[in-house]
DNA sequence: TAAAAATACTCCATAGGTATTTTAT
DNA sequence: ATAAAATACCTATGGAGTATTTTTA
């Protein structure tokens, strides 16, 4: 029994004819004749009646057409399902996201939109720390990570920084740590800041740039003092602008008040906003990990961009 | 995309192992791989990973190993149950009968029975005439027919008598009708019978020969005496025995008071029972109708021969 | 008698076999 | 170093093509 022989004995059945339907399937009416009888030999029952003008199905024959279409139809699905697998648009996809890399926004999106894009890629999601994200990569119990604080960087592991946006020092152009520099920006140190008032946005959607300045400080040793809590970026600004204190924004404020605002990066190489990063093995060409990937790039790069 | 392919890919699936897949297939290592090598390319995919001791499945292995099994468990059952469709276990079966097969005991029985044995068998039963039942098996419009009264018999139909039981006089040994042939059995014709006190059995179970006998008397001229109605056959052949009249009995209770009663067939080849006849075109080797006709001619000879 | 299917044969694509090499631990 | 898979090459089964005959209405 071959998939051929009940291809043919489709065609022949719904042609009525033998000739007719070799020619729909592109062979000679004699090869199509052998499979039919071939067929019936090896079921040991007759499929056709034939008569001068083409053949019918008997009773049995019925019955096979029936069968047949059936299992056609699950083959070419189950082909239609591969190919999917094979465009990464199906499968199982584990991801696991540390709770800074789950709080930020671009995170849920991320997912909501794999969802939506690609429901047959069956997504598997946890939470869990850095370190043991990228052990379960490398063992093998995990396809993808999303983190906020790049750690140890195994081998055979790929890291992509998703949205790269380092904060800046926002000074009022008079202030005096820019008095060396006659007004350009610099890189300032943090310890810098050390008697500066401060002007910081709390909020739940952006906790990284407070908590991250906080922990950076008490790290270097100094506790600074909080001139002003805001709610937004833009009121943040306006009070720097006002020469009521320092802040750190995100780079992309940067255009904000230019005559009355220099933003200056920290030096030293400090970080105070994590990349958001993906992790993924990097044996995975194509399949569901990479077209997350893929889909995990354009959304970051559709964010940056305007 | 073959069922050959799918057979290898769950074989070396299971055996995690191409070598042993390939003697439990029964072929060599080489055209085993080549064959899942093959299919890796059709599908665009991975499917195993290689390592020094064997082989495992990719993620879309998976996949594919329950999709395959499932499919090459639909074609078993499938084969399976088309092999019970060459066998004539099962299929479409339109039977019908006349009001008089269908009143016949053996009828619920036969049916009966065909479901129970082949429950497969899709039995379509009618009741119509039985010019009716030829007329449509000629047509092709059913497969079989159960009468009581042969008919015209067209050309192209199979008649089997199933239950052939002539009903046979039962005379006592001393009755002037035997004085000619010295007590010995001889066939004696209906006219005979003008005067002759008749016990008869009325019972709803055997309607026949009661119906009959009288219609056969009013095609012959006369309205016969009946002597005496009785509930059982023993009843009856109690009375003949005891020389109260004669009587009409089934061929099967010949058997009874051997020294007081003569049974002699009918002359002229009169049949007062007509057999209940089994019809269905001749062109039925095997399939539902053959193995309905096998079952019939089973039933009637376990009936007929105790 | 004519159209369709079956048969007879030929060819070649490919599944399967044999020998050997490459790979991975 | 060894076991397993891949590669190279060969063989042969059988699917498909061509020509012809047989069947059926």
């Amino acid at each position: 029994m071959d998939l051929r022989h009940l291809r043919y004995f489709v065609a022949v059945a719904e042609a009525g004819h033998m000739t007719r339907a070799a020619q729909a399937l592109g062979i000679q009416q004699p090869p199509l004749s052998q499979q039919i009888k071939a067929l019936e030999q090896e079921l040991g029952l007759r499929l056709f009646q034939r008569h001068a003008k083409g053949v019918h199905l008997t009773d049995a024959g019925v019955q096979l057409l029936d069968e047949a279409r059936r299992l056609l139809a699950d083959v070419a699905a189950m082909q239609a399902r591969l190919q999917r697998v094979a465009r990464g648009e199906r499968g199982l996809l584990q991801v696991a996201f540390t709770s800074s890399a789950a709080a930020h926004a671009y995170t849920p999106r991320l997912l909501r939109e794999c969802r939506r894009r690609y429901p047959e890629i069956a997504l598997q999601v946890s939470e869990s720390s850095a370190a043991e994200i990228t052990d379960s990569l490398v063992a093998g119990r995990l396809h993808a990570g999303l983190l906020r604080v790049p750690v140890a960087r195994p081998p055979g592991l790929q890291f992509l920084a998703l949205l790269d946006e380092p904060a800046l020092l926002a000074l009022p152009v008079d202030h005096p740590l820019l008095r060396a520099s006659g007004g350009q920006p610099r890189p300032v140190a943090l310890h810098e800041l050390r008697d500066e008032p401060l002007i910081l946005v709390r909020r739940p959607g952006a906790p990284g740039l407070y908590a991250n300045l906080l922990a950076l400080c008490e790290a270097a040793g100094f506790q600074p003092r909080i001139a002003a809590e805001v709610e937004r970026m833009m009121s943040n600004l306006n009070l720097v602008a006002a020469g009521m204190g320092v802040s750190v924004v995100p780079a992309s404020m940067r255009g904000a008040h230019p005559d009355a605002i220099v933003y200056c990066p920290l030096a030293d190489g400090v970080r105070l906003d994590a990349p958001l990063t993906l992790v993924w093995r990097d044996n995975t060409a194509v399949g569901p990990v990479a077209t997350f990937v893929a889909l995990a790039r354009t959304m970051a790069q559709e964010k940056t961009a305007p």
